[in-house]
DNA sequence: TGGGGCTACGCAAACGTTTTCGTGTTGACA
DNA sequence: TGTCAACACGAAAACGTTTGCGTAGCCCCA
């Protein structure tokens, strides 16, 4: 097993100093060109490879970028990272993953963890702990110490900072007005509560939909889900609240649900009630992924283009690093939602 | 905005040398009690972190596993990533992950680039094309270099490293074996072309159960999909096959998929054309993932048990890293399968 | 023959740590 | 007063790079 091959181990065998061996290497017209081909020869015959370690500590730049995430067995944040993994990679960038499972103290250890030097810049999603409690002290600190922050998705508006948002708000619009024009006069809407910031621009969204359409909200058309850990219990109980639902208001003919999972549960429910889909009643989902795709029937969505949004997030995080853009600006920038229409929509 | 306090800072401000630093914060009893907590009161007050990059250098270790897969938004694969990063973060380890997008080329590129000192050892599954051409240059040369290698999943038995692979022969068995067992007579099989190794082992499984209950195969009944880049070709395709096959073997009234995607397909052309899941064709998936869970009905499947492919893989690796278990010595340990059952069988 | 100017290389510092070894000061004790 | 141990600290090397600068050797020309 032969281990790895340095420039000392390189400079001693060709009896030349390590600094010559290196500049023979970057084809320095200082060096001989005798002495270069010899010890470029040399190398690729050891199949030398610089040190990235060495390099990170004497430029100051790892040329990896940290992301953190709730969690990773999630349609949207995988999209999202694959969008990231893709950009990084173009440019020359590695990505380390570090999962907060929506836990405060993780995304603090994460990010402590990975601030020491370890990478060059963040790009992150908040956990819902995190929200909940408002403490952002880590976000300043990373910030504080000159590590650029790009957030997306869930992020903390109060906090100076690059942001990549999906426009929630007129994503449920679109939603909610397709369902409306296409004849559903009684809207049922399946939310978060209103801490999960983007549950609460959806519902927003949903609202001035309505409002925009002269229709009249009902409060008791509005089930807003309890998060639970057990995402078991959580759709439990959903089902429950739908099927109760469902049973009191006899007259809804439309269901928005802001993620996939609810909608399909909804669907579900429907389902095993007799209700035709989409004849008797629509369904849209914000958030587009497997699920909806592969239903039956397959699910209409907001898609929120999460590829491009993990992209645009690398892409603005890359241009603070090599000082594209300049440090004290920062963007927000807001990914249009598409409206994908499929069998659970007239 | 304060910078990352170094422990030459430290030592210039409080007029010692930077040994003297380095030791009273590791609280060596070299130093005098005074000095010590003098040092560790400045310490932290400016929140001073040994630099990762620096320990790496000295260390010549990163504690960092780096993870290459050849899709991310997989449900499969993601829950192997999680798996890997909750037992690699317990152990103090961080993870970088690259994907191979199913390409050799990809896959050299990513290897070679967390080679190069970034890394400790890796955890690979190995890309279609890559078993496709059969060139394994780069996971040669790589534990050439003394790093070790774990593969999972998609695994190449020649090569002499670590490995974690499911049982999918015998989880095929147990899937066809229920089939049978609850009235089964005629079991298609949609499987993969038989260079992707697991597809190949679960259509032996396949068979190999039928031969146990003395059935008599028919390669009338069974599909074998070209894969496609295009997913969504692939499985229009596959719908096409499928609705074909329906047609003409008639008798058909079980169907075992070796993924959830191929078994929804399968799903979705039989109840269009009318027949009842379960009671006319029961159906079983290998792979359980969200889209099962959540089908309507639900869809039976095998489980591989991914989080617990990711953690044995993450532990079989790190355990070789810190040499709890020797160099030389090559393991490959198999994760059971779980059959579980849910609407589309009886 | 002396000086100037190349050429081709080596030295050393720097990045931030840890650790081994050396050393100056102090105090105790004979 | 001389010796020795203990104490408390500093210097330096090492990890693997890159790069500015110094310089030995040579040739050329006046």
């Amino acid at each position: 097993m032969k281990r790895k091959v340095t420039l000392k181990q390189i400079a001693k065998e060709l009896d030349v100093s390590v600094s010559t061996v290196s500049k023979a290497l970057r084809n320095s017209k200082e060096i001989s060109l005798d002495t270069r081909s010899k010890v470029q020869a040399f190398a690729k015959l050891y199949n030398y490879r610089p040190n990235n370690i060495a390099l990170s500590l004497k430029n100051k730049r790892t040329k990896t970028i940290g992301v953190i995430i709730p969690e990773i067995v999630h349609h949207f944040f995988s999209k999202v990272i694959s969008g990231i993994e893709k950009e990084a990679n173009n440019r020359g960038y590695n990505v380390i993953i570090g999962l907060s499972n929506e836990s405060f103290d993780k995304e603090v250890i994460n990010i402590e963890m990975l601030a020491n030097g370890s990478i060059d810049g963040f790009i992150l999603s908040v956990a819902k702990e995190t929200l909940l409690l408002q403490d952002y002290h880590h976000f300043y600190e990373t910030i504080n110490q000159g590590m650029p922050i790009v957030m997306f998705d869930r992020v903390v508006n109060e906090i100076a900072c690059d942001k990549v948002v999906v426009d929630d708000k007129s994503g449920s619009k679109k939603a909610v007005a397709k369902l409306i024009e296409s004849g559903c006069k009684n809207i049922a809407l399946i939310t978060t509560k209103d801490y999960v910031n983007v549950g609460k621009l959806r519902t927003q969204g949903y609202l001035q939909a309505l409002e925009e359409h002269k229709v009249e909200p009902k409060s008791s058309l509005i089930i807003k889900v309890e998060e639970n850990k057990d995402k078991e219990i959580e759709i439990e109980t959903l089902e429950k609240e739908i099927s109760a639902l469902l049973d009191k208001e006899k007259s809804i003919d439309g269901i928005f649900a802001v993620n996939e999972l609810y909608a399909i549960t909804a669907m579900k429910v429907a389902i095993n009630k007799g209700y035709k889909i989409p004849e008797e009643i629509s369904i849209i989902a914000f958030t587009d992924g497997v699920l909806s795709k592969h239903a039956i029937p397959s699910l209409s969505t907001i898609s929120q283009h999460a590829v491009e949004m993990g992209e645009r997030s690398a892409t603005m995080l890359i241009d603070k690093l090599e000082e594209i853009v300049e440090e004290e600006k920062y963007n927000t920038e807001v990914i249009n939602t598409t409206l994908i229409e499929r069998d659970t929509t007239r």
